[in-house]
DNA sequence: TGTCATCTGTCATGGACTGACATAAATTAC
DNA sequence: GTAATTTATGTCAGTCCATGACAGATGACA
């Protein structure tokens, strides 16, 4: 990789570091373009050329998380009922984030809390997740050899975001504390959906129901 | 009602005309502050202290939609078990919805195909909707007997707004075909929950299941 | 080294939104 | 009916976000 390619990256780097600081010190609303711009000592022009809004660069994180988890679930087998899939997809991307350590660590962790603690990040990291439903329908559909606008897919995607999004309202700031609710509300869900519910109609083989005695039992990996 | 009184409520109603109009005929974006001012011959201040923003002004009769729903819900027999009285609020204020005529009936099919057709404002729809829905989660716990933050009653209303969100973005810009897309959506519902899901988990009475037979006799309604 | 592509800073601009203050209008009191 | 009070509106100035245009700086590459 040439030095041209390292230099901007430094920079995106260092803008995230910037104003991931100066949201959390001063307040998202409080902080203007001009500081973080200053901070890094960049024009405020430059910011631009690296980040579409304000928004973007503290939801640049939450976005790189959509793209990971994307990622996970087109690499799940084929064999997987649509829902487990996404349900795996999520706890392989939970483990992952678990495993990074160092700078960017403790980026994310920033980024978790900023956007937590400011009600406007928490809605564009909702609208974010909302835009990729679609690429997400899309996906699943494939899998269940349905067409995309069909809506049995679009709803087991929705009731699949719709647990994610209930993650996210949450009090808990904490990696952990993210994942056990995460499990419980799968476990609720399990209880609160007809076995095979996300299996196209005519499907011969009804998905098999674990045993609710050992539920929750990877709920820790 | 006084002079005074009347006289804000005209201003307001030929603000929301004149940006409805607007921005349906330049698009939502391309239009500014001080073109839906000059229309109303009204100073672009004035326009501030009537709407907090320029997508205010577009949601607003969604907004008002929204509080109709609510006001529909509480009004709702408690012996109704929660996600029934989601569903039948919804039907009643579709209902409502049809029957209103004159002026009113024009500003909201124009909303509703400005904010159907504007991608930022679909967006900032859902996030109203995703706003009340705190307001909804505090009614169904009422009505299920527990606490605010519970886990069920949140999925409970976090799987109805689901729906209505994915009734939203379907092609229909009719409120026909969008109350017929609602009902096959809560057909489905029907299909993959289990019977007796939104019922607290220690009742003693699970919830009747309909014979799947005329399922969607009362689609047409 | 010289050419080329690309990154960056500077400048100018537009549009959303806000605070402060003065004016005009309606409400109320007398 | 007039005076006093309240409230809505207009004007003005200003901040901030965001974008286009152009020129200069810097790394890439022959």
């Amino acid at each position: 990789m040439g030095l041209r390619e390292r230099k901007k990256q430094r920079t995106r780097d260092a803008l995230i570091d910037a104003a991931l600081d100066l949201f959390l010190s001063q307040g998202y609303e409080a902080t203007t373009i001009d500081q973080i711009a200053a901070e890094v000592e960049v024009s405020p022009r430059t910011f631009f050329r690296y980040f579409a809004s304000k928004e973007d660069v503290a939801l640049s994180l939450t976005a790189d998380e959509q793209e990971m988890f994307l990622a996970e679930l087109v690499a799940r087998p084929l064999s997987e009922p649509p829902f487990a899939a996404l349900s795996q997809s999520m706890r392989a991307m939970l483990g992952i984030l678990r495993e990074i350590d160092g700078a960017e660590a403790g980026r994310i962790m920033k980024a978790q809390r900023l956007v937590h603690s400011t009600p406007s990040l928490l809605a564009g990291a909702m609208r974010l997740i909302r835009e990729n439903e679609r690429r997400l329908v899309a996906e699943v559909a494939r899998r269940m050899g349905t067409a995309p606008d069909d809506l049995q897919s679009q709803l087991v995607v929705s009731v699949f975001v719709s647990i994610g999004l209930l993650c996210m309202n949450g009090p808990t700031e904490d990696l952990n504390g993210l994942a056990r609710r995460y499990e419980d509300l799968l476990t609720l869900a399990e209880r609160s959906l007809r076995p095979g519910w996300d299996l196209p109609v005519g499907s011969a083989e009804p998905e098999p129901e674990p045993e609710p005695a050992s539920a929750s039992a990877s709920a820790a990996s």
